[in-house]
RNA sequence: GCCUUGGUGGCGGAAUUGGUAUACGCGCUAGCUUCAGGAGCUAGUUCCAGUAAUGGAUUGAGGGUUCAAAUCCCUCCCAAGGCACCA
C-alpha cells in the first residue's frame, strides 16, 4: 500500500471535477432543487482567509449531502469586487483598480478551487463585470422610477481620510469603521433609497422564514419599530419664571399661531399629565423659527455650538451629565390640562429620532428625571405602583416610609418587630397637616431615638393592600418613601412601650432588601440604590393625577388617551422607526456609476410645480378620465390601457386610496359613478388635493358642485373636456354649470397643460383659467402625455405629486434616467477625489457632459458611484441566470431556483447586508422583476457561522501578524485536513480560536482512514459484528442529522468513533468500508474519491446514495443499568434491554453491593427509568 | 444602560426533551517500535486521598424545586460581540 499523499490526490480530483463538469447544473423540473448560498467573497489583496473556508466548507458539506440525496444542487460562487480597499490598494501599488481586481480574483479562484468546493464555476461572475452591473444600475433606475430613490441634502458622516460619506452604521465610536480616520458632519447631496417604506414588511415577513432567532431579533431591533402617538403642543410667548408660574394659569394669554407648534413623539401618551417640561434637540427648527421671541437666544446659540462640538468629537461619551438651557420668553401648553410648561434645548434629545422634540415626564423616565433633578423642575407622578388587591372594609391610611441611610458604613436603618418577626423601615402615619418630610423625621425619632434630617422624597407614593396582623384589620396604604440622613449617631432612650415592640437594626444594601419581610416595603430602598426615582414598570400600577385616566392601568390609559387626542385633533397614533433611509452614494471611483443625468432647465421648470403644490399637505386624490365618448375610446390603442390601468391602480393604492375594478367598469370608459364611490370612501376636506387628468377634471368639478364640498387644492392636468361654458354632454356626463361660482369649492387651482397637446386641450385649459383663475402652467414636450406609459415621464411626475403632497419637499426635479445601460465606468488616470470631496469622475469633463433625455439640452452626468452594498444585495438572483443580456433574470429560471433554500454567512452581515438585500428583493418582487412564485422573501433559511480568531482567542489581523494563510496548510496537510479541522474545531455558530497543534490530529485521522485499506478484505461480505453494526447505524443517523443542524464538530467526532471501532476489527467488509467512505465524503471529498476509485468504482462518489440507518440496529441488546442510592451512583449492572421493571427491582435488591449500601434499611421508593437507571431512595 | 451569545479537565469542546458529567480531538505521562524523529503503535490521563479496592469533591458564585440539576427557577459575577441618551 502506498502512503497517503494529499498533495497528489487533491489536484487530480479537482481536475476531474472540472473536466467532467460534475457540479454544473441546469434547471430540471423532474428533480427537486436545492439552492445553497454562501456570501461571495470580496477579493482583497490578502487572499482567501480561513473564515471563508469555514463557511464555504459547511455549505459544501450540506450541498454534497443533498446531491447524494438526489437533489439538483446549485452551489454558486462569485466576487463582490467593487470597493474602496481595492481602490486604495491600486493607488498604493500604482496600478489600475481593474488590474488589481483581476489579479485578486485570479488568486481567489485558485485558492477556492484548491479547497475542493463543489461550486458550479460556469455561473461565476464579478460585480465589476459590465454585464452584471448593467442590471445593478437597472435596479437603481427602477427604484428611481418608483419614487424610492431621491437625491437630497443630508447631514452625513464624512470620513476625512477616505474622503467619502459614511452611513451611520459605518461610524464606529466616532471614527471611520474602515480606516479609523476622523469623522465629521457634512451636509452633502446624497442619493437616498427609501428603505423605511418597507420597514413594516421587513419585520412582518420574518414570520415566513427560517432564520436563527438571534438574526431575526437583530433585524427587528435594527428596524426599531415603536408605536406611540404624535402630540401637538402649542407654543406661546411666556414669562420665564417657571417656578412661580408652573402649573398655574398662563401668564400671557395669547392665541397660538399656526406656526408656533411643537410636535413630539411619545410611546407613552398615558403619561401626558406628567409632562412638566419639553426638550428640543439643538438642531430643532423651533430655535431658528422663534429666534425673535426667545429672549436668551445668545445663550442658546452658545449652547448649540457647544453641543455641535460634542457631536463631532465625543458623541459616544454617554456617561456625560445632561445639560441644557431653557428657552426664555416662550412656553409650551400641555394640551391635556392647558398648563404652561417651560421648553429647554438639550443635546440628550436627538434630531434623528422622532420629531427631535420630547415631552419630558420626569416621574416616569430616567433621563427626564435626571434632567429635572439637575434643574429643579417639577415632578408629577401619574403612575402609582400597586401591591395586593383592594379588600372590602379596608382601613385607608397615608404613611411615610423612612429610608435612613448612613453614608459612613453604607447601612440602612431598619426595625425588627419582635412579636411578628417582621423587618421593615420605619413606617408611620402622617398627622394633620404635616408634610411627609416632617412626618418621617418625627416617626424615626419616636421609634428609634435617632435624630434625622429629611433629604428628599424617593419617587411617588406606593399603594398597597394587606392584612395588618398587628392591628388585625385590612389596610389600604398610600406610602411615600422619604430619604433621610442621621444628624448624629447618638440615640435617645425610648419609651418602654416602643422598646418592647421592636429593636433597631442596621443592614447593608443586600441584606436590607433580602431580609425585609414585605415586598411593598423594599421599593424605597430600591429606588435609592438605583439612583432612579423614576418609576417605569407598568405591570401592577394605576394612573393617578390624570383626570379622566385616573384608576386605569397604563396600558388602558394609552389607548384612551390616544383616542382622546385624535378626537380633540391634537394628536394621533404614530409609528416610529429607528431605521434610517439608506444613504446610497460614495464619492470615490471604484463602483457602479449611478445612471442619472441632471438637467438644469428641467429643474427650473419643475420648481414651478413644487411651488404650485407646496403647503398642500394632506389627502390627495387623482381622478383619471381617458376618453369622453365610447367612439373616441375605441380608437385609443388597447396597449395604452393595458399599461395604464394597473399602473394607475398601483399608484393610487400607494397613496392610501383604495381602488377596485369598479374604477373602470368596462375596459374603455371611466365612470363617474365609480369615481363618486372613491370620493365617498375618502375623507375630503380643506386639506384634500384633487388631481384630475383629462376627462377626470370634469368628474372633479361636477362632484364639487353636487356635494358643495370645499377642498384645498384642485390640480387639473391637461383638461380636455371643458367646452364653451358648459360641460360636454354625453351618455356619461350630465350637464352642469361651469362658471366662476365653482371657485367657492376650492382654495387653490393649478392648471397644467403641455405644448404638444392639441388645440382643444390648450383651449380647455385656458378656458378654465379664465373662468376660475388660479395658476396656469405650460410644459414643454414630453410631460403629461402617456402615449407610452412604460417610458414616459408622466408617471414619474405624478408619483412625485402624490408623494410630495404628503411629504413636503421636492428635490429630484431635473434628474433624469439615462436609459443606455450599462453606463460604463470610464477608465481614468487620476483617482484622487476633488478637494470638495467629489468623485474623481467629476474631473472627467468629457464623460460628464451629455444631453438631457427629456428636453435635449445640455445636461451633466451624476459623478457619484454606488456603494459596494449595491452589487451584493441581488447577486444570488443573477446566479440563476448569469449570462442573460436581455433581462435581469429569466422568470422561468428564477421560478425554478429561487428563493435561496439555505444561506450561510457571517454574523457581521446579518444586519445590513441581509436587511438591504431583503429590501431590494421585495422591491423587485413588487415590480414583477422577480416572479411572484418566488415568494416575498429571498432566503428561506439563514444561518451564521462564528468568526475564526487567531491563536489565543484574539482577532486575526495583519498588524498582529496572526493571520492564518490557508495555502500553507493545503500544501502541508492537504485541503481535506484543513476542511475537517475547520469543521471539528468547535461549534459552528460560535467564534473560535485557531489552534495550530490540533490540525495535525486531523491529518492523523485521515492517515488512519487511508491505512484502513490494509484491513479491507473483498472476501468478507457479511460481517455481523454486533457492536460495529450498532456504531455504524448510530453514525449514519448522527452524521446525517448533525449536518442538517450544522453540528459539524460532533459529526466529525462520530466519524472518529466509527473509525476507532473499524480499527479494532481484524478484517473489514466492503459494506462497512464503503459506507464509511460515503459518510466521510462530504467532509473530505478528495480522499473519499480516491479510496472509492481504489475500491474499483469508475464513477465519482458525488452521486452515490446517502445511506439510511436501521432503527433496529441503533440500540444494543444489553445495557448498563445504573443504580443510584439517594442520588449517588453506587453500582452498574449489565442487563438485557428488554428487562421488565419488576425484574430490575428484584435484581437490584439482590445485588451484593446495593445490599451493603442499604445496610438493612427498607427503601422508601424505587424509581426505574427505562433503559437508563434505577434510583433507590432511603 | 440595553440586546445577543457564552462560562464544563492543562487546552478546543461533548452531554441542555432533568436521568452514568467530562464523548471526540489536542496536549501530557509511561511503554513498545525505530539509526533517528516534531513519525507510528499500546496503555493511562477531571481533581483530592489511597499501592489498590475504594471513597470524597466537581460544570462561574450563591440559593431553590426534585428521588435525580451542567440542564428548570431566583439572585449575583465574569467574558465576547452588537446597539447606544430610540423619547
Amino acid at each position: 500500500m502506498i502512503k497517503y499523499k494529499p498533495q497528489e490526490i487533491e489536484p487530480k480530483w479537482q481536475k476531474i471535477w472540472d473536466d467532467q463538469r460534475v457540479f454544473r447544473v441546469r434547471e430540471d423540473i423532474n428533480k427537486k432543487k436545492f439552492y445553497g448560498l454562501i456570501e461571495f467573497p470580496y477579493p482583497s489583496g490578502d487572499g482567501l482567509h480561513t473564515g471563508h473556508l469555514r463557511s464555504n466548507t459547511a455549505m459544501d458539506i450540506i450541498c454534497r449531502k443533498r446531491r447524494m440525496r438526489g437533489y439538483n444542487v446549485l452551489y454558486p460562487i462569485g466576487f463582490d469586487a467593487f470597493g474602496l480597499p481595492t481602490e486604495n490598494y491600486a493607488i498604493k501599488k500604482k496600478i489600475k483598480p481593474q488590474e488589481a481586481t483581476a489579479k485578486n480574483i485570479a488568486t481567489f479562484t485558485k485558492q477556492l478551487k484548491e479547497a475542493g468546493f463543489s461550486f458550479d464555476w460556469s455561473r461565476s461572475f464579478s460585480t465589476t463585470n459590465e454585464e452584471y452591473y448593467k442590471w445593478t444600475q437597472w435596479i437603481f433606475v427602477q427604484m428611481f422610477k418608483h419614487g424610492l430613490a431621491e437625491k437630497k441634502k443630508e447631514t452625513i458622516n464624512w470620513c476625512t481620510s477616505c474622503k467619502i460619506g459614511l452611513a451611520n452604521e459605518e461610524v464606529v465610536n466616532g471614527v471611520c469603521e474602515r480606516c479609523g480616520g476622523e469623522v465629521v458632519k457634512k451636509i452633502k447631496e446624497q442619493w437616498v433609497l427609501k428603505i423605511t417604506k418597507y420597514a413594516d414588511r421587513l419585520i412582518e415577513d420574518l414570520d415566513t422564514v427560517n432564520y436563527l432567532d438571534r438574526i431575526k431579533t437583530q433585524q427587528v431591533n435594527w428596524i426599531g419599530k415603536s408605536v406611540g402617538a404624535e402630540v401637538v403642543f402649542s407654543v406661546i410667548p411666556g414669562n420665564s419664571d417657571i417656578n412661580e408660574k408652573s402649573g398655574g394659569i398662563p401668564s400671557v394669554v395669547a392665541l397660538p399661531r399656526d406656526d408656533d407648534k411643537l410636535v413630539v413623539f411619545t410611546t407613552r401618551p398615558d403619561t401626558l399629565f406628567g409632562a412638566t417640561f419639553m426638550v428640543v434637540a439643538p438642531e430643532h427648527e423651533l430655535l431658528t423659527k422663534l429666534k425673535m421671541q426667545i429672549t436668551n437666544s445668545k445663550e442658546i446659540e452658545e449652547y448649540i455650538i457647544e453641543a455641535q462640538k460634542k457631536n463631532e468629537l465625543e458623541r459616544t461619551d454617554l456617561n456625560k451629565e445632561k445639560t441644557g438651557v431653557e428657552l426664555k420668553g416662550i412656553k409650551a401648553i400641555n394640551p391635556v390640562n392647558n398648563k404652561e410648561i417651560p421648553i429647554f434645548v438639550a443635546d440628550y434629545v436627538m434630531m434623528s429620532y422622532g420629531t427631535g422634540a420630547i415631552m419630558a415626564v420626569p416621574a416616569h423616565d430616567e433621563r427626564d428625571f435626571e434632567f429635572a433633578h439637575k434643574y429643579s423642575l417639577p415632578v408629577v407622578d401619574v403612575i402609582r405602583p400597586v401591591f395586593g388587591e383592594p379588600h372590602d372594609d379596608e382601613e385607608s391610611r397615608r404613611t411615610i416610609s423612612a429610608i435612613v441611610y448612613n453614608e459612613k458604613d453604607e447601612k440602612f436603618l431598619l426595625i425588627k418587630w419582635k412579636k411578628f418577626n417582621w423587618i421593615a423601615p420605619v413606617i408611620g402615619g402622617i398627622d394633620g397637616d404635616e408634610t411627609p418630610e416632617q412626618a418621617a423625621e418625627r416617626e424615626v425619632f419616636e421609634e428609634t431615638g435617632y435624630r434625622v434630617r429629611a433629604l428628599e422624597r424617593l419617587g411617588g407614593e406606593v399603594e398597597s393592600h394587606f392584612f395588618a396582623d398587628n392591628k388585625n384589620v385590612w389596610r389600604e396604604r398610600f406610602d411615600q418613601p422619604v430619604l433621610l440622613e442621621l444628624i448624629d449617631e447618638n440615640k435617645e432612650e425610648l419609651d418602654e412601650a416602643e422598646d418592647v415592640k421592636h429593636e433597631v437594626i442596621w443592614l447593608d444594601r443586600n441584606e436590607a432588601i433580602k431580609q425585609m419581610t414585605h415586598s411593598y416595603n423594599t421599593i424605597g430602598i430600591e429606588r435609592f440604590l438605583r439612583k432612579n426615582y423614576a418609576f417605569v414598570d407598568t405591570a401592577f400600577s394605576v394612573m393617578v393625577n390624570s383626570e379622566f385616566l385616573n384608576g386605569l392601568k397604563p396600558s388602558e390609559a394609552i389607548i384612551k388617551m390616544t383616542k382622546w387626542l385624535e378626537e380633540k385633533n391634537i394628536g394621533k397614533k404614530q409609528i416610529q422607526y429607528k431605521l434610517h433611509d439608506w444613504i446610497f452614494s460614495r464619492q470615490r471611483y471604484w463602483g457602479e456609476p449611478i445612471p442619472m443625468v441632471y438637467c438644469e432647465k428641467c429643474a427650473e421648470e419643475s420648481e414651478l410645480i413644487e411651488n404650485a403644490i407646496k403647503k398642500s399637505n394632506k389627502n390627495c386624490i387623482i381622478v383619471h378620465g381617458s376618453n369622453t365618448s365610447e367612439e373616441e375610446a375605441k380608437e385609443e390603442p388597447a396597449e395604452n390601457l393595458r399599461h395604464w390601468k394597473p399602473w394607475l391602480k398601483e399608484n393610487l393604492e400607494k397613496t392610501g386610496i383604495k381602488t377596485s375594478n369598479e374604477l373602470y367598469p368596462n375596459d374603455w370608459m371611466p365612470d363617474y359613478e365609480a369615481w363618486k364611490s372613491v370620493f365617498e370612501k375618502n375623507e375630503i376636506n380643506e386639506n384634500t388635493i384633487l388631481i384630475g387628468h383629462s376627462a377626470g377634471t370634469a368628474f372633479i368639478l361636477r362632484w364639487l358642485v353636487e356635494n358643495k364640498k370645499k377642498v384645498g387644492k384642485v390640480i387639473l392636468l391637461a383638461p380636455s373636456i371643458i367646452k364653451s361654458g358648459k360641460y360636454e354632454s354625453d351618455s356619461h356626463l350630465k350637464d352642469f354649470e361651469f362658471d366662476s361660482s365653482l371657485k367657492n369649492y376650492f382654495n387653490d387651482l393649478v392648471v397644467f397643460y403641455s405644448d404638444n397637446d392639441d388645440e382643444y386641450i390648450i383651449n380647455s385649459a385656458k378656458k378654465v383659467h379664465e373662468t376660475l383663475g388660479g395658476e396656469i402652467i405650460e410644459f414643454h414636450k414630453g410631460h403629461f402625455v402617456f402615449d407610452d406609459m412604460g417610458t414616459n415621464e408622466f408617471p414619474e411626475l405624478l408619483n412625485k405629486i402624490i408623494e410630495e403632497s404628503n411629504m413636503g419637499e421636492i428635490l429630484n426635479y431635473g434628474w433624469h434616467v439615462d436609459e443606455n445601460l450599462p453606463i460604463v465606468l470610464p477608465d481614468i488616470d487620476d483617482y484622487l477625489p476633488t478637494d470638495e470631496g467629489d468623485s474623481p469622475l467629476a474631473k472627467v469633463e468629457s464623460w460628464i457632459k451629455t444631453k438631457c433625455p427629456v428636453c435635449g439640452g445640455e445636461a451633466r452626468r451624476e459623478t457619484d458611484v454606488m456603494p459596494n452594498w449595491a452589487g451584493s444585495n441581488w447577486y444570488f438572483i443573477r446566479y440563476t441566470d448569469p449570462k442573460n443580456n436581455k433581462q435581469m433574470v429569466d422568470p422561468e429560471r428564477a421560478k425554478y431556483w429561487l428563493p435561496v433554500d439555505w444561506y450561510n454567512g457571517g454574523m457581521e452581515h446579518t444586519t445590513l447586508h441581509l436587511l438591504y438585500s431583503r429590501f431590494v428583493w421585495k422591491f423587485l418582487y413588487d415590480i414583477g422583476a422577480v416572479p411572484k412564485e418566488c415568494g416575498v422573501e429571498p432566503y428561506a433559511k439563514r444561518t451564521a457561522h462564528g468568526m475564526i480568531l487567531g491563536e489565543g482567542g484574539v482577532k486575526m489581523s495583519k498588524s498582529k501578524g496572526n493571520v492564518i494563510n490557508p495555502d500553507e496548510y493545503v500544501k502541508k496537510y492537504g485541503a481535506d485536513t484543513l476542511r475537517i479541522y475547520e469543521m471539528f474545531m468547535g461549534p459552528f455558530d460560535q467564534p473560535i480560536a485557531w489552534e495550530d497543534k490540533s490540525v495535525n490530529g486531523m491529518y492523523r485521522f485521515l492517515n488512519r482512514v487511508w491505512n484502513l485499506q490494509e484491513k479491507f478484505n473483498t472476501q468478507t461480505t457479511e460481517h455481523k459484528n454486533g457492536n460495529l453494526e450498532i456504531i455504524l447505524n448510530q453514525t449514519i443517523k448522527k452524521v446525517g442529522e448533525d449536518i442538517e443542524e450544522m453540528k459539524f464538530n460532533t459529526a466529525v467526532s462520530q466519524l472518529m468513533i466509527l473509525l476507532n471501532e473499524l480499527e479494532k476489527q481484524e478484517e473489514i467488509s466492503i459494506i462497512h468500508y464503503s459506507l464509511f467512505i460515503i459518510l466521510l465524503s462530504p467532509f473530505a471529498p478528495h480522499i473519499a474519491e480516491e479510496l472509492w476509485q481504489i475500491l474499483g468504482h469508475e464513477k465519482s462518489i458525488t452521486f452515490e446514495n446517502w445511506p439510511e440507518y436501521d432503527p433496529q440496529l441503533i440500540q444494543a441488546d444489553e445495557f448498563e443499568l445504573v443504580v443510584q442510592i439517594n442520588g449517588k451512583v453506587r453500582e452498574k449492572i449489565l442487563v438485557p434491554t428488554e428487562i421488565s421493571e419488576a425484574e430490575v427491582k428484584k435484581l437490584v435488591l439482590e445485588n451484593e453491593k446495593v445490599l451493603r449500601w442499604l445496610n438493612g434499611q427498607e427503601p422508601k421508593k424505587i424509581i426505574y427509568i427505562k433503559g437508563k437507571l434505577v434510583s433507590i431512595v432511603l
